[in-house]
DNA sequence: CATGAATGAGAATTCATTCAT
DNA sequence: AATGAATGAATTCTCATTCAT
């Protein structure tokens, strides 16, 4: 069945990214990876943009599943950091997929642009949604502009949980969700 | 003088790094755009890659340069927004050289991986160094950890950096700055 | 199929190594020579090396498969003159080829060292069991020990093929192997 | 004094050439395994074929040198005894040098080709006087062409003696000496 | 006499893509 | 639906040679 041709071929992808980047890897590899030829590769996405291209929307696509399941009718605050927190778990459970999305998020004219502006903008609606909350429920300085906010954090959500994979693995995930706290509630005073 | 030929293919290669991505380069282009040869880049650094890699130290001791610089005797959190503001000219000002320490820098095992580990660590220490002042004057409070919160406002100055050049050109540099100091106000307090 | 494409680059190489030898080949030649793409010889042999490995191996095949077929239930002495008269063929017949095997074999530790030792050991083993026959029959005087005598026996008729080749090549191949026999019958008698 | 840089150069070459060839080494590093800046080489012996070229005369000239004293008044079979174990010794003691030799010798076009014929004849043109007067002894069958055989025996010689070193290793000089006077000693009865 | 930075033509290698099966 | 041999344009890398000091 196709679907799990694909399938392998996102996962192949994705592990190999983690290690080597998306703009290292070649068709070769990633079809030798899934088990499949290469030509099938083609078969199923056109062009090596083209699974990539797919691999970033099916992984985002999670993410913002995710993110918009955690949204709750709580209190905004509390909201908030249910939203980190999810993040942080996702970030933590696809790491390699993480390392595509810094890698790739702001390289200038970078191949999957276009492809990423559309999804980067998925994730921030979703946060700048729970901002809107928080701010309606005056729990935010009138001089942070909700956009700018989002932006900057999902941004360090990203790497904040990066840096502690790669650099501080030893640290556990609540203690890396409350150093986000930390600056949050700073922010929603 | 070779000093003044390795320092036009780095000045050259982050304009063009600025532009198009790091990755995206070729050494021909590189070559030209110093006004050198091409083998004169293999004479140099020996490969394309010894190129990127002494690139990154040169780069990333011009940063380390200027934030040492920045830090002055001046009140602690003072000191420590003169930091950001650095910071973000200098991203602002070499954003092909963000671009690849972002890409790079949370990358496993990584190309560069052991040259962007000690970079890290340069511009990490001069945070640190800065948060134990502030903490040394009572203005942290006792929950945060120095190094963690160090290596979350390095990530996330570089990451809001270019989220700003790649996203939201339009948004002025005091602006940005203003953004993380609300965050660093928060923390502060 | 993919066994006529090796095929066609093992003698289009053996051709032109026979004017040109074999170091100073590039695959850009060959490729044409052969009438493929250049890509098409790294698809198949990975690099340079790969492709004059797999020569060196594909040769020496055949030469050993010559020599084999040249053995037979004569008079011993006379088998022994056949396989010399064989062998003398083949290197006239593949003269680039046999350069190489001069070239490399004797070198430390030479590129394909691996290789060409377990190709002479190959072509040696054929040589020993014929010379094993001619002592059966008491034709060998008992101070000649055969291994030693198969190395030398096989060196001399590549040197003097060679240097026939090279130096005389207005010589008959019967007088080459008539000098070579007058050796043999005084080591035989 | 320039005499020891030429010969550093040559020691360098004669070192190097044993493991990887002549054909494969690059000026930069001979220069380095001598001590000397690369421009010393285009200094002293105008380009890399000229050092090679020069060296080859130096070997050749040291082999011809210590044959010619090899040859005495004694007995003419004797004398051509003295000459294989003297051609014996120098290549032991020379191996890289010989494997040169070997290597290039009967390449077709080859670079040196030139110089190797002329070096050649210079060897050739010593052994063949010697055979000569083994000939007027009335020691040499008549169907023996002394050209030719002056040429398989200096080929076997060479073959002989570095299938030796690389080969068999265990084997002493006398063993192998002996080796190659059955050889002769067949032909001269 | 010697140096070594710089050169650039030439060679090896990579890899996304095509296409006949 | 899948394959994998073949392609060739694009790129990296090599290295003999030059030349100003």
């Amino acid at each position: 069945m196709s679907e799990s041709t694909k399938q392998r071929l996102f996962e192949a992808t994705l592990e190999l990214a983690t290690s080597r980047g998306l703009a290292g890897l070649t068709v070769d590899e990633i079809a030798a990876a899934a088990g499949v030829a290469k030509g099938t590769v083609y078969y199923n996405f056109g062009s090596k943009d083209g699974l990539i291209d797919a691999l970033l929307r099916y992984g985002v696509g999670q993410l913002a599943d995710r993110l918009r399941a955690a949204r709750d009718d709580r209190e905004p605050v509390e909201g908030l950091e249910s939203l980190v927190d999810t993040g942080l778990e996702f970030i933590a459970g696809h790491r390699g997929f993480s390392q595509i999305l810094v890698s790739e998020m702001w390289r200038t004219p970078g191949q999957w642009q276009d492809t990423l502006s559309l999804l980067r903008e998925e994730i921030l609606s979703i946060v700048r949604e729970q901002l809107r909350r928080v701010a309606d429920a005056g729990r935010l300085p009138d001089d942070v502009e909700i956009s700018t906010a989002a932006a900057g954090l999902f941004g360090t959500l990203l790497v904040v949980a990066l840096d502690w994979q790669a650099f501080q693995p030893q640290r556990s995930r609540a203690d890396v969700r409350e150093s986000i706290m930390v600056l949050l509630r700073g922010l929603t005073r």
